[in-house]
DNA sequence: TAAAAATACTCCATAGGTATTTTAT
DNA sequence: ATAAAATACCTATGGAGTATTTTTA
């Protein structure tokens, strides 16, 4: 069977006749009746009753005629569904931001993606770098923001922005006293307050820590980076605040910038490499990094 | 678009698996991949997201699944409906009788039939000649039971049985009292109650009555057999009867045979040349055939 | 390395076409 | 004589196959 034959059968129904329904259907007179007598031959019954005069309709060949409707309308349904869905920019995106990004970065960037994808439905979660993944590979997410790492999973990688890392420290604070860029060697020895493991922001300040020669605070591990600028503000100690996270001024905490070459951090996006939406990601990823440009 | 795409589409949903679905489709996986590029670049909409590891769907793929999965049940329906009437003596049979021959037909037959074709529903109709042939022709009838006539419509002609004419008189006339057939000259310059116009039975006396030198008994037209045949036991006159009407006894009336050659009429049913049901309608003639030999 | 999908090709079944015949009014 | 469907026959699309490559866990 064929969804053709099917056009063909209600053409005829509808035409009572073998020549007008052909003609309706863009072929000739004779493939629409071969195809027919197939569709008989295929079901094993006669649905017609074909003479050169009249086009007489069996009972079954009227139920079947309308089956066939409901099947035609049901190919509409879905070559409609298909035409809604040709703007790559339409419909639900699922993303994904670590938690050190989303807060800073999303306010930035949805009032411009709003404004350019008016027909997509953005649907936001903020979650650490390993389930960002697990979900992105999952299919769960259509792609996700974060900090560039290596990794061998069939992603791709667009990257959005180099964010500095800068140093928080309080307001009393000796060092806050600076107005230029500080050297990375004002962490020698010193003990830096960290976000609690799983994320990644907590390895990139380990990382900077290790090559200035300071060490963990091992007193806190704090679970987000406004608990940890609370800290810093109650005088607890210093620690390391990406750039767009330092962008807001926050009261009693004054952000140092490192001298070149400052200590950085790279914000990419993910997205499967076979994703099916890879236009509309990539089209996403250029706003974000347009929008990052202070 | 194809059924036997769609087919493919739910089978990879289904099992999450090219090479499996291909397997469960009875094709090589080459090939339900191909058909499902195909599917998907005719609709302009990429439904499945692919990698050596693993099936992914988009949202418009799921949708699509769901519309197939309806396509596919509708078509099944079609197969279903093709399957159960497969037997070509199931379902309905619109068969039509003339009056002087469908309630003396009827009893004779209608238990043989119902008890060789308990799949077939009949469905029965008294009309006159005119009638049946219009309604045959128009497709609302599947046969008609009528008697013999020229005609050059597109139909087949089956045989059913021949009956003779009987001259019916009341039980008091003095043609009663004969016990032997008669010959058509006790007729000569006798008038002959018959049937209003429109029944082809009246055709068929009149024809009688013009080679034997009778004519019609101008004051009455009865509207049925039954009213006729009062007429004649109530002394009205006489009549011409067909045989199988006449095997009946009817209080008043005696029905003499003719002498042969006796008038007779033959009976036949008709149906369209090309009437899906041929051998159907052959085999309810044949069972009529049989049921009308004493 | 193994499993799975994609690619590259070959083949043939069949949907489609044209020309003609048959049928019925 | 005409309109309509069937038939005969040819063509070409595309569905299906095999062999191979690519990809990723």
């Amino acid at each position: 069977m064929n969804i053709r034959d099917l056009q063909y059968l209600v053409a005829v129904y509808d035409l009572n006749n073998f020549s007008k329904a052909a003609e309706r259907c863009f072929v000739s007179q004779p493939t629409l009746s071969g195809q027919l007598k197939k569709l008989e031959d295929e079901l094993g019954v006669s649905l017609i009753e074909r003479s050169t005069r009249q086009v007489l309709f069996t009972p079954l060949g009227e139920k079947v005629v309308t089956q066939a409707r409901e099947i035609l309308q049901t190919v509409g349904s879905i070559r409609n569904l298909a035409k809604e869905n040709d703007d790559p920019m339409a419909g639900e995106f699922h993303i994904g931001l670590i938690p050190t990004v989303g807060p800073f970065l999303l306010p930035l960037v949805m009032p411009e993606l709003s404004k350019q994808f008016p027909k997509a439905s953005l649907y936001l979660y903020e979650l650490q770098t390993n389930q960002l993944i697990e979900k992105l590979l999952k299919g769960e997410l259509d792609a996700v923001v974060l900090a560039k790492l290596d990794w061998q999973h069939p992603v791709q990688e667009l990257p959005l922005y180099e964010e500095e890392m800068k140093l928080a420290v309080a307001s009393e604070d000796v060092l806050a006293v600076n107005t230029n860029p500080v050297g990375l060697d004002v962490l020698e020895n010193r003990s830096v307050l960290m976000l609690e493991d799983g994320h990644c922001l907590r390895n990139q300040a380990l990382g900077v820590c290790f090559s200035a020669g300071a060490k963990e605070d091992g007193r806190f591990q704090a679970t987000s980076m406004d608990t940890l600028l609370h800290m810093v503000a109650t005088g607890a100690g210093m620690t390391l605040i990406p750039e767009l996270a330092a962008r807001k001024p926050t009261d009693g905490v004054r952000f140092l910038s490192f001298r070149n070459p400052a200590p950085t951090r790279e914000i990419i996006m993910l997205v499967r490499k076979h994703s099916t939406r890879l236009v509309a990601i990539n089209n996403i990823a250029n706003v974000i990094k347009a929008s990052v440009i202070e």
